[in-house]
RNA sequence: CGGGGAGUGGCGCAGCCUGGUAGCGCACCUGCUUUGGGAGCAGGGGGUCAUCGGUUCAAAUCCGGUCUCCCCGACCA
């Protein structure tokens, strides 16, 4: 392409709204134009790229036996209402009506729509397994949108949705969708981190995240130091450092006036945080719950509500607090029978803790767990953070911030159940499809990429995703030589399959080698009338310092090798 | 939704405090010169100053409402 005859421009400088450096370069470089808040429209240069994104994924999802469909954007509200999740998507579901009054929804996901595809075409166990997958436009309505394409309301997702007649097959359908993934994002030449991940309230038993590492990342996640475990830090689990082994001793109040929290508590009794218990009040469907973890340690909401079944604890306000009869700053589980207690496993790591008195001023000394108080549940629910024990060899855990490309879950039963899609098994017998789901973000693996691999100048595409491989640049346009071998070049490098952006501008060298570094094309490729004169054409990778140079009549095989 | 910031040619900004009919840089058009890291000179085009209302002889500027965008938080495939 010629960029006198493309669309779009280069801008000097960034619109004040774009804080997130991919936000910056994506705009600067005319890759994308935002239209209203989290909505952008794509321009040649960044649409070129997005297909090569897409047609990447869909490469490998054949690879891997998935088969493509479409499913449409616009659904029957209806159908979300079978499946029980109308009203409890969050953020709320884009609702419209049709001229007959209709209500339509823009959708966020497809499992509804997908599970209804499968159920009319699926009835024996003979039909499985089967792995359907789309590249389409979801919408979600998102508390807020930010950071250019890394968090937008309309947005490109790949969804893969496999359905198996057991969980041994659904764990072989994981597992290629896995394989799939490591591949796809290779192929884009990323390195992408797999963590384990929440399954979120869907529920199911394995759920992984592809994360690229990013300053700019939303997502945080641990990462042990020998390279073997990572997790998203809702998942991450950790070895709990044990107290030294003490024997009870007899529970004593104590008066702790104004002391209300951890450590206040610990340094007024000259005691480390390990040695105390921390009450945590949550509201969950209306009832107060009340939440013991050790001192030293976070409660871990992600956690807390799987342990939940999936219903999501606010924090108590003030009022259900005090109608409950607890005591904020001195609240403990002792003597609390009347009230639903979770304890985190770290409580029977150590003896004689000191916790709340329930009584404004007061704490207990010596409480031990479960001799002075019960627990209805007692879990894992803390917040691995960084410096803690890995759970797999006991390395160090390191948080990184990442940017979340893709998700893979085991769905289970759910969306088969509640929408009716069955099979019957070898015996006759009807049961509910498994399913697993599979998403990449197609658009903010754009936005994470140049987030990722970017310098102060611009720009730096793997070649895979590059709209185009090479940015052939004629310096000299008044020379006639210049603009001959240059043209010439152009439809060489054509004509032999590789893409250029052929910048034939009426321009000064330095605009030229700024938007060439802009833009970022893995490959620069300059004609002069100096490099003519030595007979020679310029070659530069984009991360390159300096160039090198070939022979006119080497270039063109020349510049294939480099990108090989 | 809570907190903060901002809306002035395509982009970046000044002007607002102290009202008097809009300016600078980039980009764009014409001409000449220039040509290896965002050229120079000369001429030129383009703005309902987000919007609605109020105050005033007069509003980009003062007052009020509304809308939009960005950031932090909450939330979040």
């Amino acid at each position: 392409m010629r960029i006198s005859r493309s669309f779009g421009k280069t801008l000097r400088e960034a619109p004040a709204e774009a804080e997130t450096i991919s936000h910056q370069l994506l705009v600067r470089a005319g890759f994308i134009q935002q239209l209203a808040a989290g909505l952008y429209q794509f321009l040649p240069l960044g649409w070129r790229s997005q297909r090569k994104i897409a047609e990447i994924i869909r490469q490998e999802m054949d690879a891997a036996g998935a088969l493509e469909v479409n499913m449409p954007v616009v659904q029957p509200r209806e159908l979300w209402e079978q499946s029980g999740r109308a009203d409890t998507f969050f953020p709320p579901l884009a609702t419209f009506e049709d001229r007959r009054n209709r209500k339509l929804i823009l959708a966020p996901t497809h499992e509804e729509a997908v599970t209804t595809m499968v159920k009319a075409n699926i009835s024996s166990y003979r039909d499985l397994p089967v792995n359907l997958y789309q590249i389409q436009t979801k919408f979600r309505d998102e508390t807020r949108p930010r950071a250019g394409l890394l968090r937008t309301r309309e947005f490109m997702m790949k969804d893969a949705y496999s359905f198996d007649a057991d969980e041994e097959a659904l764990d072989l359908s994981y597992i290629a969708m896995v394989e799939a993934y490591k591949k796809i994002f290779a192929r884009c030449g990323l390195d992408v981190t797999m963590v384990d991940a929440d399954s979120g309230g869907i529920g199911g038993k394995d759920s992984q995240e592809f994360v690229l590492l990013a300053e700019n990342g939303e997502d945080v996640v641990l990462l042990c130091d020998h390279g073997d475990y990572g997790a998203n830090v809702e998942k991450a689990e950790f070895v709990k450092k044990p107290n030294p082994p003490e024997e009870p001793l007899e529970i004593e109040e104590i008066a702790t006036p104004g002391v209300t929290t951890i450590e206040e508590l610990a340094e007024s009794l000259g005691i480390p945080t390990n040695k105390t218990a921390k009450a945590v009040f949550y509201t969950v469907d209306g009832d107060v719950v009340i939440v013991t973890i050790r001192g030293d340690l976070d409660v871990n909401e992600a956690k807390l509500r799987n342990l939940l079944g999936g219903i999501e604890p606010r924090f108590s306000t003030a009022e259900e607090v005090a109608k409950s009869g607890l005591v904020a700053g001195s609240a403990s589980a002792v003597g609390l029978d009347h009230i639903r207690s979770i304890v985190d496993d770290s409580i029977t790591l150590g003896a004689n803790l000191v916790a709340g008195a329930n009584k404004e001023g007061y704490h207990l000394k010596n409480v031990n767990f479960p001799r002075d108080f019960k627990a209805d549940i007692v879990a894992d629910i803390a917040t691995a953070r960084p410096g803690d024990t890995c759970p797999i060899d006991g390395g160090r855990l390191e948080a990184r911030r990442g940017i979340e490309v893709g998700h893979v879950f085991k769905l289970g039963t759910g969306y088969s159940e509640s929408l009716d899609a069955k099979f019957l098994d070898a015996q006759g017998e009807s049961h509910p499809i498994i399913m697993g789901c599979y998403g990449i973000g197609v658009s903010r693996l754009l936005g994470a990429i140049v987030e990722a691999y970017h310098d102060e100048r611009g720009m730096i595409l793997p070649k895979a995703i590059a709209p185009y491989a090479v940015y052939l640049a004629s310096l000299n346009v008044d020379d006639d030589e210049v603009v001959s071998k240059a043209d010439q070049l152009y439809e060489d490098l054509t004509a032999a399959g590789v893409e250029v952006l052929y910048d034939d501008r009426d321009e000064k060298p330095g605009v030229k080698f700024n938007d060439a570094d802009l833009i970022g094309l893995p490959l620069r490729v300059v004609v002069s009338r100096r490099g003519l004169g030595n007979g020679e054409i310029e070659l530069k990778g984009r991360t390159e310092e300096k160039a090198s140079y070939v022979a006119v009549g080497d270039a063109v095989s020349a510049i294939q090798d480099r990108l090989e």
